[in-house]
Formats: structure tokens, sequence, C-alpha cells
DNA sequence: GCGCTATAGTTGACTACGCAAGCAATAGTA
DNA sequence: TACTATTGCTTGCGTAGTCAACTATAGCGC
């Protein structure tokens, strides 16, 4: 399924992640350490990760004026539509992957079970502005 | 929980995993690449894998006499008595790392859907001799 | 027997991470 | 104000794994 992904858009799953997190934040933007958080990674694997995508046009960094030493990693025009191009299959496999072993009620108890793990959620993550 | 597996007794979880279906096969030994399939692995994964554990000596080589291409992983004594060491302290976390999240009901129903996910069962491996 | 294909396993090159160490900038404290 | 601790981020190095290419053996059809 990610191999999927990653044959179809050249995204793999993290990259993927990384810049559906990145649409949904605020402007399209993200401290590196907030990314980080919501992707399971380590400061460095964060640090790497972006860079393959700032390579590819994908997400370029910005500054944060209120605190110097965070990098903002931003969500370009490009990255926005590869995702978008993506998210479509993707989101039809992984659909697919589940209708097809578990009824709704199933899928139900299964979120409300594996809810209850942790790093299930999303934390708040603050903004740069005091 | 891997983490805390690999602290107090030197084993990743795949180590653990791979000397688990050692013990648990018959005369604790196993083609390569029956492991293989059990870990979720490819063959050089296993032969990477099992290269570490020789040189550990939890593990050796044999080979087969109806079929020269297999060599057998075999279960040595301090690999079933490092087994037995981690394993009761393993079973513990794990049980407990449950136990507090979910009910006896809630972990039938979890283990009844999550088994009907691909690769959660055994499959049946063959023996050597014909 | 002879070729052909499939299977078991290993190896080299690569990738994706983590960890430890380090640098800047900030916040807390005296 | 100066000193220390903390935070955000990057970098060098090590590790676990994949893939592609390879060798060796087995088994098939003829």
């Amino acid at each position: 399924m990610s191999a999927q992904l990653e044959l179809d858009h050249g995204l793999t799953i993290n990259d993927y992640e990384a810049l559906l997190h990145l649409s949904r934040a605020d402007e399209g933007r993200m401290r590196r350490v907030d990314l980080a958080g919501m992707l399971l990674l380590t400061p460095s694997g964060v640090t790497r990760l972006l860079d393959g995508l700032e390579k590819a046009g994908l997400v370029e960094r910005g500054s944060c004026a209120s605190d110097r030493r965070v990098t903002y990693a931003i969500l370009t025009e490009a990255g926005a539509s590869r995702l978008k191009e993506a998210s479509g299959s993707h989101i039809e496999a992984v659909r697919s992957f589940f209708e097809v072993r578990f009824s709704d009620d199933e899928l139900d108890q299964l979120a409300q079970l594996l809810g209850r793990l942790p790093n299930s959620g999303a934390d708040s993550s603050e903004d740069c502005s005091p």
C-alpha cells in the first residue's frame, strides 16, 4: 500500500504524512519539532525527511520572527498539488483495505480501541507568537 | 517496550522473535526462508539478523541432508536460556501494556479483529524431508 | 543424460532512521 | 548584567533493513 503510494507518486509514507500535516496546519507551516512529534520521528529524522522534500520543491523553509531558533517547514504550491494528486488514490487504497475486511460497526470498534494506544492522538502545538 | 527488552537483555525485538520461533519449531531449528516468512523479513534481512545471533552464540547453522541449498538456523543452549531470561520480563511488559488499557472482552475483540489482517497468522511451513 | 526454470541463500550498494554531540538562541536565576 | 539550563535544529556515525545481482542446488520435460 505504501509501496503503491511511492510507485505512483514518488512519496514515501512519511513524505505523505508530512505534507498532510502541513496542509492541515495553520498557514501550511509547522515548526520542525512539532512535525517530528506528529510523525513519531526524532528531530534528526525530520531534518533528513525535509531535506528530501525541499530538494523536490514540495516544502520550503521559513524563519520565525519571534524565535530565531525555529525554522518552519512550509508547504509550497507544488507540495500542495502533489499531496492532492496522491491523496485521492491513497485514501481509496486505505479505505478499500479496511472495507474488504471489516464492517462499519467493526471499524468503529477498532477505532475506539486503538485510539487508546499512546501517540494515537494529536497534541496541541504552540504557535510561534507568544 | 522493545527498548526495554534491548536494554535488559541485549536483544532487539526481531532477535527475540527469531529465538522464539526457533524455540517453538521442531527440534529448535528452521530453514532461513521460513524464518523470514515468520518475521516479515526478506531473506537478506534474515541473513543479517542471524549473523548477529550467530556471533553471539545464540544460534548456529546446520545443513539439510536432503537439500543442500538449505541451511538451518538452530537454537543453541545459550540461545534457549537467553530467550528464557528475556521472555519473563518481556511477556510481563506486554501483558501490563494491554491490561492497563483494555478489559478481557476488549482484548478478545481486538484479537478477533486484528486477526483478519494479512500476515497475522502462521503459515504451514514444510519440513525438510519429503 | 541435458538444458531450463525455480528455490535457498549470500553479498554489495543504498536508504531511513536513531543517537550523541554540537551550535545558536532563548529563558530563568542570581 | 552575567551564568546556566533549556530548546530547536543540524551533522557524523552506526544500525537494520531493502533491492538487485549472484552462486549453488533441485527438479522438471525431453
